[in-house]
DNA sequence: TTTAGTAACTTTTTT
DNA sequence: AGTTACTAAA
């Protein structure tokens, strides 16, 4: 097939890059250039027109969200939506666990090797450093993080340890490595570097992995790190064999370089790829030409990597509006009501509605005016579903089932519900096992125990572990249909044997203890269903290990059960590649946006931070179709006391003042004055838009 | 030893 | 505002 001949909807260089299948494919895609089609697109060109399996592509994207997303376009697309679900449409990080399932005996893990969270490694932290300051924690995190994404070892980065801090945070490292190994434990940043190590180190496997993905295509190429790209690397590069693989990014929307992204990887890839075809999407189909030129003017403040124009066949479309409140409270009451005002006046859905804000902290009190407005609203990006107290509970039980050696979610079953085991009872468990090297589960039964622990303490752990052994002993049995556990009766057996819905009872108040224990049913149906399937049945049965596994992975909140008629709340890191008609930029202040970090940082580092978080504005901006409207304040709550604000720089570089659009000043309404001004527009025919 | 209640300290972004 | 650290009772 020509690659001139242009895909049926698409402009040429869209078609180009669905058509494109000599060699590797770099897509440029400005902001709404419509990269998302052209992925989804070409994954419907490779089996439909090419012929290739669906069992052979995989799609990476940076969300659960966006794979889901992305899974369903790609079904709408085909004449056989059924092979949607054969393909691989994941994130890096889902990718690694499915390789790591099946591989684990070739980097040194069992079968049933437990996943941690951030907080448990948070936590792990804490007890090796001996710290209990949370942001020394944090920074020691971090640094791992970005050792283990740049596939740096802790002997490497003890050597090349600048600082004492550096050097400590090495130190801690090396021993966070050892107890995870000890554990039978993963972090998220060894989901990614372990099959990167199996896959340097073995071939035949590498070999099977590529014969078994033979076309990659990858979501935001700009926001990969190291690790994610050497992962790459290896899947496409083999002897005698054509690399495969179709990025798709944009240098403008890079913004996790401070978790070890590096926009360099697009640039890189020329160089390791010579003859990469490289397509640029120029067309904007999404925003106003007064959104676009805004977006650009402030982006032009930053230096290129690549040289594109975005431009758009739109009209001019309405004034971006900046309005600055005195306060933040004033700030979440106006937009509630703005937009309240403007859902009934043009008759437009709730969900065309975006309010989009730099930190989580910020959607607090933006739900309460919306609360008080009688709005409805979803939340998307910051804590999720599963990192709610209650799930944690459960999940931790999961775990401790699947892998006895996982201490961290020992520690949190053993202890919650209480059951008489207190801080000093694991204390002395945990000395114990430190000195026979081996997890807390086994120390509760190893000799020797019992001269440390009197039966007072002792009974309580033995009672809670032959009850996690009976428990396990059941779940591995296989069910009635055979392979399999049955899933469905553990779940309900041990929410019987533990008693939670009465510890919720007991422990909260009747309100607190009631949702709770909602959303603890809501988790257990939902792995139910999981289990024996998903939704339509057609998915692969899962166990419970695998099922635990997958869960915490989870960290978004997925779209099932959003109200498809609602605002949309977000941070703007979670908007990215998102869309919607009407958006609010709010707490557009110097200090929240651009975030000011450390002062004390050296003056290369601070510019580099800047740039990333004007990227976020670009971003922001970029969000809207039809209109946007940045506010800030003048005085905002921060910790306690009102503090004084400065309008953010970016604002000044969007060149509203030349003709692009009209500055507001504040107009802050009483609620009297506000039940006016609604009334009188309600009576207002629908302006023509 | 465990738990409950009160006083002080902090808020980037996410797989 | 929301969490954590510390102190007093059971």
């Amino acid at each position: 097939m020509s690659t001139n001949v242009p895909v049926f909807g698409l402009n040429l260089p869209q078609s180009q890059a669905v058509t494109y299948l000599d060699g590797p494919c770099l897509v440029l895609a400005g902001a709404g250039s419509g990269k998302t089609r052209v992925i989804t697109q070409k994954i419907a060109h490779l089996i439909e027109d090419r012929g290739y399996d669906p069992r052979t592509i995989a799609a990476l994207t940076f969300t659960n969200k966006a794979a889901l997303e992305m899974q369903e376009r790609i079904a709408k697309l085909l004449k056989q939506p059924k092979q949607a679900k054969q393909l691989t449409v994941s994130t890096f990080h889902s990718l690694g666990v499915k390789i790591l399932r099946q591989e684990a005996h070739g980097v040194g893990l069992k079968d049933r090797f437990s996943i941690m969270d951030a907080d448990d490694c948070g936590s792990l932290v804490q007890d090796m450093a001996l710290t209990t300051d949370k942001q020394v924690v944090r920074r020691i995190q971090t640094a791992i993080s970005l050792w283990k994404n740049g596939l740096v070892d802790p002997l490497a980065a003890l050597n090349q340890a600048k600082d004492e801090d550096e050097a400590q945070s090495a130190r801690v490292y090396a021993s966070y490595v050892a107890t995870l190994s000890a554990y039978q434990a993963v972090d998220f940043d060894d989901l990614i570097r372990l099959p990167v190590e199996l896959f340097r180190n073995n071939d035949p496997i590498r070999d099977k992995w590529q014969r078994r993905l033979r076309y990659l295509l990858m979501d935001e190429y700009q926001d990969t790190n190291t690790c994610q790209y050497e992962l790459v690397k290896l899947l496409v590069t083999g002897i005698g064999k054509k690399p495969m693989f179709t990025a798709v990014g944009d240098d403008d929307q890079a913004i996790y370089a401070w978790r070890g992204a590096s926009v360099e990887n697009l640039k890189t890839l020329q160089t390791d790829f010579p003859d990469l075809q490289v397509i640029k999407l120029e067309q904007n189909y999404r925003s106003t030409t007064r959104i676009l030129q805004a977006a650009n003017a402030v982006i032009g403040n930053n230096p290129k990597l690549f040289e594109k124009s975005l431009w758009s066949e739109h009209g001019l479309g309405e004034p971006i509006q900046v309005t600055s409140m005195p306060t933040d409270d004033a700030e979440a009451d106006q937009v509630a009501m703005l937009i309240s005002v403007d859902h009934f006046t043009r008759k437009n859905k709730w969900s065309d509605y975006a309010i989009l804000y730099r930190g989580n902290h910020q959607a607090r009190i933006i739900e309460q005016a919306l609360r008080k407005e009688r709005i409805p609203y979803t939340i998307s990006g910051g804590q999720s579903f599963f990192d709610k107290a209650e799930i944690k509970d459960i999940i931790s039980y999961l775990r401790l089932l699947a892998n006895t050696d996982d201490d961290p979610a020992f520690i949190r079953a053993v202890t919650t519900p209480r059951r008489g085991v207190g801080q000093s009872t694991m204390e002395t468990l945990g000395t114990f096992s430190g000195q026979w090297q081996c997890s807390l589960f086994e120390a509760v039964f190893k000799g020797g125990i019992e001269g440390l622990l009197p039966d007072r303490q002792l009974n309580p752990l033995r009672d809670f572990c032959n009850f996690i052994n009976n428990l396990e002993a059941r779940a591995s049995r296989p069910g009635p249909s055979g392979s399999g556990d049955n899933a469905a009766q553990v779940l309900d057996d041990l929410l019987e044997a533990i008693n939670y819905e009465n510890y919720l009872y007991d422990m909260f108040d009747e309100r607190a203890a009631q949702s709770k224990w909602q959303n603890v049913l809501e988790f257990v149906n939902w792995l139910k269903d999981r289990g024996r399937g998903g939704k339509d049945r057609d998915g692969e049965e899962k166990n419970v290990l695998e099922l635990t596994q997958m869960v915490a992975l989870m960290s978004m909140l997925e779209g099932q059960d959003e109200d498809p008629d609602a605002v949309r709340m977000s941070t703007l890191h979670a908007s990215k590649g998102l869309e919607y008609p009407h958006v609010f930029l709010v707490g557009c202040e110097e200090g929240i946006l651009p975030h000011k970090g450390d002062a004390d940082a050296p003056a290369e580092s601070i510019a580099a931070r800047v740039q990333e978080e004007r990227r976020l504005m670009y971003v922001g901006i970029t969000r809207a179709q039809r209109t946007l409207h940045i506010t800030w304040c003048k005085k905002r709550k921060r910790a306690g006391e009102q503090v004084h604000c400065d309008p953010s720089r970016f604002i000044k570089e969007m060149k509203l003042d030349e003709g692009t659009a009209v500055p507001l000043e504040s107009e802050v309404l009483t609620p009297k004055e506000r039940l006016a001004r609604m009334k009188e527009l309600l009576a207002t025919p629908k302006p023509t838009v």
